[in-house]
DNA sequence: TTGAAAGCGCTAACAT
DNA sequence: ATGTTAGCGCTTTCAA
């Protein structure tokens, strides 16, 4: 180090970290020396002195796509200016990666742990660890439903009502669903959505209506061609996935069925593309990037907080529910869209 | 630490991490014990012990958008594979957020950085500090011409090459070019090759068909107008971007004019919405996730060798050329489509 | 096969 | 306002 240059071990310290009870003129100088030395402070050896890593762990069940890709650019942007690097894990909806990358956010000693479940998680043993090691911990968008944690959400189940009510306003009666793994909270919550819908239109539910899968875009193309072979086809789509809605409106297209005359169609998740197909596809946005903050902001919070106190919050941000072409007979309904970037 | 069950301080460690000079018996109940006590290794100590720290640092100009997010999946899956973790930043296309995550990567000593530069970067200072310390740096996709540093990129030049020659083989004679900052290699090699595509089919570069900006939507949609109120409009538009691309359509449909009949349209990078336009967008793939493994690889490579043995390479991934509708008046060219996910 | 001891680079309590 | 000293948790010579 630099005191063979000047006199002091601990005073160059001080010195960098703009301690108050150093003089102006030894500040200079040291920091004009570190300059000059190309000197580069070692934040592993601050953070193992200090307990503290400044480090905050994400994991995500992938990271391509609109939503995680936004959810993490949110989730950068806030901990960054909070003074936290952040480290980045894909589960790939697998449940061991997923312990896996438990065990090495744990090891790189994170102060704060983000995560958003992957498909294949059912329970919740592997998160224990971190609940004995008192890591604070968020999750965010997929969550467990009856595990007490903090989490940050949007009420799918609100926007899946809502998008449903829509649809049988515009004259639906036989509204089919694309639903996805039900022990997932956002799946769950967005079947409810349409099941309650229906029935507080004294609509009746009808299975055959309602098909289950990965919510792909292949899957969405067979789920159509199944539903279009029914005796009695539905007259709306309510998928619980965009990219599921763009097979269906695939097949429809093929078919030379037209949307929305022949089927109401919509999505959910607001994903780029449901502004360029024709017609555009009505969807629900999930605030991807404001989910991202919120998450970090909880997390700071509870960071901040003695771990005795705590009590695991709970924030639902509002769904968007944005009413497009693909779904509109009665023009006047539309959602204004905004300029795009 | 466990010692005090047993007997040893540093056979801990060894017993750990599978030294062989270790009887199985220990080893086993060392494993056993640490399980017990719920013994959770500091990477952060060993780290600084080791002087390694089994970190790659990241940086890309933002996270959102369909290329980083992919090519940061690819990295993410490599590097993990590889035993190291991931720390990402964003220079949020600003030089000066690009100094300070450097100064961020660094000071959490980072054993390599992988970088995609910021629109605003022009220069390569702040890059200097990463050769004086020999952390091996490798850039991807957005590098800047003339400097001595390893990168992986796609042959911009040629997938633009051919782009236009495709055009201009389907009969177009005035080709618009939007175009982006050609500072950064990407833009001026897609630049390039659409230029050098003209001249060597002896058709007249004019400047009045190329519109300079960002290549974002909006100014798609700008340029596009501008161009139609030419006294002689051109009858095809070759965009450095999808989006411009998708603005130029917007525009050309708005005006009920027919693509590609009465104009070809093409865009850059295969973002995920160009297969569900109509037409659907011809487009350029960058091979996103190949590029993100890619430079992992060669950044492992480089951290392999001795820093004096070191050579900057450059590996240049062959564009994929995507022919689709945009594009198409002679229907037997189409790239065949693969199955979407 | 195991133990003893030193030290990675930094900071903070204590002393001056 | 600055120096002294100890130690964060781990690994690794060196010695036994």
């Amino acid at each position: 180090m630099a005191q063979e240059l000047n006199v002091s071990p601990s005073t160059i310290s001080r010195a960098l970290s703009g301690h108050h009870s150093i003089s102006e003129a030894m500040k200079k100088k040291v920091r004009a020396l570190a300059e000059q030395l190309h000197y580069q402070p070692n934040h592993l050896a601050a953070a193992l002195r200090k307990g503290r890593s400044n480090l905050i762990g994400v994991m995500v069940p992938h990271i391509e796509g609109n939503f995680f890709a936004a959810v993490v650019h949110g989730i950068e942007t806030v901990a960054r200016k909070a003074g936290f690097n952040v480290m980045i894990c894909q589960s790939n909806e697998d449940v061991n990666s997923e312990k896996q990358n438990i065990e090495a956010m744990m090891s790189a000693q994170v102060e704060g742990i983000l995560v958003s479940l992957a498909r294949t998680t059912r329970d919740f043993r592997h998160f224990e660890k971190i609940r004995r090691r008192e890591i604070p911990l968020v999750l965010f968008d997929r969550t467990l439903e009856h595990v007490n944690v903090s989490s940050v959400v949007i009420d799918d189940y609100l926007g899946a009502f809502q998008l449903v009510q829509h649809l049988i306003d515009q004259g639906a009666r036989r509204i089919a669903h694309f639903e996805g793994p039900r022990h997932l909270n956002i799946y769950n919550n967005r079947f409810r959505g349409y099941h309650d819908a229906l029935i507080s239109n004294g609509l009746e539910v009808d299975e055959q209506l309602i098909h289950y899968g990965n919510l792909t875009y292949a899957e969405g193309l067979e789920a159509m061609e199944k539903l279009l072979a029914l005796p009695n086809p539905p007259d709306a789509v309510f998928s619980s996935s965009d990219m599921g809605a763009l097979g269906a409106m695939h097949v429809l297209k093929a078919r030379g069925l037209r949307i929305p005359d022949d089927m109401l169609l919509a999505g959910f998740s607001n994903e780029p593309i449901t502004s360029f197909t024709e017609p555009m596809l009505t969807s629900v946005d999930q605030r991807c990037e404001q989910m991202g903050q919120a998450a970090v902001k909880l997390l700071l919070e509870i960071m901040h907080e003695k771990p005795k106190d705590f009590l695991p919050r709970r924030i639902v941000l509002p769904p968007d529910v944005l009413i497009r072409a693909s779904s509109l007979l009665h023009k006047e309904a539309a959602t204004p869209e905004p300029v795009l970037r």
